[in-house]
DNA sequence: CGAGTCGTTGAACGGAATCAATCGTCGTGG
DNA sequence: CCACGACGATTGATTCCGTTCAACGACTCG
């Protein structure tokens, strides 16, 4: 993501931060002042409802940056908590952006993160377009397969999936049973394997 | 959207192209070589799953710019089609990148809206996370309302706003209806009030 | 004036959410 | 070090609500 970039600017070390579990790192409405990467665990980014249901936006993993669109924004837009114990990496947000001055070749490579982040926030939303709980979740493996092995090593948890998914874990879990004893796709663990391209 | 600071770019002007109802624009695949802004009618952006079922991802209209992702791809990742006869402006991608290489103020702003769009996007996500429909159409309002006057002018069709929101259009009706029907809302044609802001 | 599409409402069906219960595992603290 | 608690993974039964099919009026555009 974001993160090589970041250390690739010569600009002052980050802060490093460790976050506990179920401690949050910022909230909705606070200043945004850092973007930050994790170092280890995860981080989950949420928004709450007003009835006080969580919805959850991403999952941000080792290595991965998180809130890089409060870079042009004045605050957080959703709430950053870890729900294990994390390190995160915390960049400063004014130095980002006169190093973005500086240099119009990093400014613009962000731009292309960007741009390709919203495509594949486009492809997500594509993916809620399908009703189906088993069409969806088979397009979803599709997707994140390398195209050639065509296997999936899903990095977290299966409940955060069927989160990022829309659908209720319960569901997940039965149509990825059902999708293996129909033979469409094997499994070991977090290893998902397709064996057949159509559903 | 973009389309004001395209035209402060000092690039040769767009090339302006009529585009027929139901004609396309461009298809998923083909190579992207302009980013577009739609002068009249607007254009549907959508891709199509492997049952052929349309998936609707975004309507541009008029003032509106799109395809602004393609600009870091080799080729477009959806369809663009006209639904009604409609006028674009196309700006040649390389002219662009030029422009944002001389300027990095450009490039910079650039990014900003690219950010903005990633947070709208993951907006959208969130209101997808809703199940009850009738709760999603409501934080849809509440959201595209300006918060003072708490009042909605629909742009486009309400069929394009079901599927937007990922609802049969049927729903949509009757939901509003109720909504309407409760007292929460009341509207008249295009315009919606919102009465109460909890539901 | 006719075709096509949007807007609207009704009825029935189906599938996903929900509630519920169990097992395994991992981390933690006494 | 082990017991306990928390949470993920899994499966079953039931409920509910959104989709789908159907039908009709209104409106627009050719």
């Amino acid at each position: 993501m974001l993160i090589d970039l970041l250390d690739r600017l010569a600009l002052r070390p980050p802060e490093i931060r460790d976050v506990q579990a179920h401690e949050s790192l910022f909230r909705r409405g606070d200043p945004a002042r850092h973007i930050f990467a994790v170092e280890q665990g995860h981080i989950k980014l949420t928004r709450y409802l007003n009835d006080g249901r969580a919805v959850l936006l991403h999952v941000a993993g080792a290595g991965q940056s998180f809130a890089e669109a409060a870079l042009f924004s004045e605050v957080y837009h959703c709430h950053a908590v870890a729900d294990v114990k994390a390190r995160v990496a915390a960049y400063r947000k004014d130095d980002l952006l006169e190093a973005f001055r500086r240099d119009p070749a990093i400014a613009l490579e962000y731009a292309a993160r960007m741009s390709r982040q919203v495509q594949h926030l486009r492809t997500q939303l594509e993916l809620r377009n399908i009703q189906s709980a088993r069409e969806r979740i088979f397009q979803y493996l599709l997707q994140e397969a390398s195209p050639d092995s065509l296997q999936v090593d899903v990095p977290i948890a299966f409940k955060d999936i069927s989160a990022a998914l829309g659908l209720a874990h319960e569901t997940f879990y039965r149509e990825l049973a059902a999708l293996e004893r129909d033979g469409v796709i094997s499994r070991e663990d977090k290893k998902i394997r397709i064996l057949k391209t159509g559903i």
